[in-house]
DNA sequence: TCTTAGCACTCTTGACGCAAGAGTGCTAAC
DNA sequence: GTTAGCACTCTTGCGTCAAGAGTGCTAAGA
């Protein structure tokens, strides 16, 4: 598999990088100007062919430049790239950026997508940490007024869910304290399981609160993960690839299905460390022009989620990598504070 | 200005209807078979040179069918278009999806956006309702671990808003309880200036969660109007107009910048009833290939939001209006209830 | 055996012209 | 006021052509 020479190495090399900055095909010449090798055009001509036989470089048509496979690109992520880690200047930015914030997860998603977005110029995906399995820390009723009263639901893991109540008759704030009260003693760190199980003994307006409860957490257990949090679909647009525009619909369509991101996500997150898919590898159609680099956050086992770039699959790797893995090690720094160590 | 005879505005409708659904200039062999006028199609010529010449229609070129103006779509949507109801079916079905959703102002904005989505087969947008000048209703204070406690605020109009705090020392839930319910005695129904002249004898404790409420609420305050909720940005490109992708990026760039909708969105919401703005009536050069269906929907005065469509200028307006009417009033009711009639 | 110069070959791209088709606008008759 | 007829204009698609880019092969050189 790897039986490539060392100018070989350095050629494919070129080839990504050079086909990654310009989008067009990178034919002998060029490589021979801006690689520095000190051979002819005729030699990097036999060395691309080569390269072309063993499957990494490819030829849109003959009197064309080469440009990278995916096998190519492959190659290239695994053994030829430099690590690449985020100026200190950019990462100082981020951070403080995390810290200015209030401490609430929803808002932590939708930077940690922005920063995603702005620095690595393709889309952000990120889906918010989620716990293995809910269980329930607190409940509050508040009137709203006569007729519809307001149920907040805390979580465990610090999740808070809503939900406004129909009263059937008008019931007072007073009372609403009351049951809130009998309620989380009774239901204190139950999980779903348990909660069903239960049997105390309840009055009608309890009982209905509870089983609000149920579906309410219900919903966040069933749902694999939350929502997609997105950013930066037009730099994508940006692409050259996109002048023509047969691809991109397939590409928004799978934007704007939250759910088959979600899957997709979960699909390929892996237990640790920052995964790069390129193009068909995804096993998917709509996906074999884009790569995704994607990375999983959070306390394994406890909960966690994923942060990642989607993108066409000329795409600046060492850049992109380094980004979400920096994120991603910034959002496992402020979920390990909020479960305390 | 509305000096069109009887048979000029009937082929001026004929134009936009045909050109609404074919996206091709329409000719005058074309608007005779369509129309059924008992004309030749000289005549037929005749009066659309005319309507050119009035400004209701155009001409890509000399040997090209005609298409509308701005001015044609708007004499259309003032004076020819036939009123359009969603047909009952359609009304159930929605109506139905409202109710079986879980009653929260987050869900209905998302639903509203879908629903719109769905039905007008263009860029649904939402924004969620907003009191004129938020009051405090309720807060509460729960234990996540021993560095963390979750604040949980709830206002006047059922928003509810969350936020982590990192705790200096340790405190117990009980505590946490305590202080909740102080806060609630001392803070029940003050606006933020009542909030601020605030002079109770407070523990530094207390007073830094005041002060965080002082922070949030502002933020809501500030916040000229909620996230925008979108949804069905992929129907608007399907459209033939974007087979060029020109436009579309700045589109995209309006979409995908929040900011900058809502603001158009507070802009062109009327007081009541549905309005339309077509192209470049915005005054907004990246809008004047789009038109903006919008209405105003909640308690006048007390809470209002947004919900509307955008499109292209080439939109099947009788449609859309109706879709956006439905949704809006679907919208009061529930807003209503919500503030107990 | 590896490298290189040279050159024929292939394929894309853009320009140009041309014919077909669509639709108008005008004129003259009804 | 309406209509038939027809010349005119502009788009669209197609084929041709030349220029340019880049390859792949061959044969000579190290």
């Amino acid at each position: 598999m790897a039986d490539l020479t060392e100018r070989q190495e350095k050629i494919l090399a070129y080839v990504v990088k050079e086909y990654v900055e310009t989008a067009q095909p990178v034919g002998s010449e060029t490589l021979l100007r801006k690689s520095g090798l000190r051979v002819s055009s005729a030699t990097i001509r036999n060395e691309l062919a080569a390269l072309e036989d063993a499957g990494y470089l490819m030829h849109p048509h003959t009197s064309a430049g080469r440009l990278p496979t995916e096998k190519g690109y492959r190659y290239f992520v695994e053994t030829l790239m430099d690590e690449f880690e985020l100026p200190p200047v950019e990462q100082r930015m981020i951070r403080h950026q995390f810290h200015q914030v209030t401490l609430d997860v929803d808002q932590w998603m939708r930077l940690a997508a922005a920063v995603i977005a702005r620095a690595s110029h393709n889309t952000a995906l990120v889906t918010a940490p989620l716990s293995t399995r809910c269980r329930f820390k607190h409940l509050q009723l508040v009137s709203i007024n006569e007729q519809v009263a307001l149920l907040v639901l805390v979580l465990q893991d610090g999740a808070v869910k809503q939900q406004m109540l129909s009263l059937t008759q008008p019931i007072t704030q007073d009372e609403l304290t009351r049951t809130s009260n009998r309620l989380n003693d009774h239901l204190a760190d139950l999980n779903l399981e348990q909660m069903r199980a239960l049997s105390f003994s309840l009055n009608a307006f309890e009982s209905s609160v509870v089983r609000i409860v149920i579906e309410l957490m219900k919903q966040i257990d069933s749902r694999s993960s939350h929502d997609v949090y997105r950013d930066g679909i037009m730099d994508i647009l940006r692409q050259p690839e996109f002048s023509a525009m047969a691809r991109m619909q397939a590409l928004l369509e799978v934007l704007e299905q939250r759910s088959a991101l979600e899957e997709m996500l979960s699909d390929f997150a892996p237990e640790r460390g920052v995964q790069v898919v390129i193009g068909g590898e995804s096993q998917r159609d709509e996906m074999s022009d884009y790569s995704i680099v994607l990375s999983r956050y959070g306390l394994p086992g406890e909960a966690s989620g994923v942060v990642g770039v989607l993108g066409p699959v000329r795409m600046h790797y060492p850049r992109t990598i380094g980004v979400v893995r920096y994120v991603s090690s910034l959002l496992d720094d402020l979920m390990a504070r909020m479960y305390g160590r």
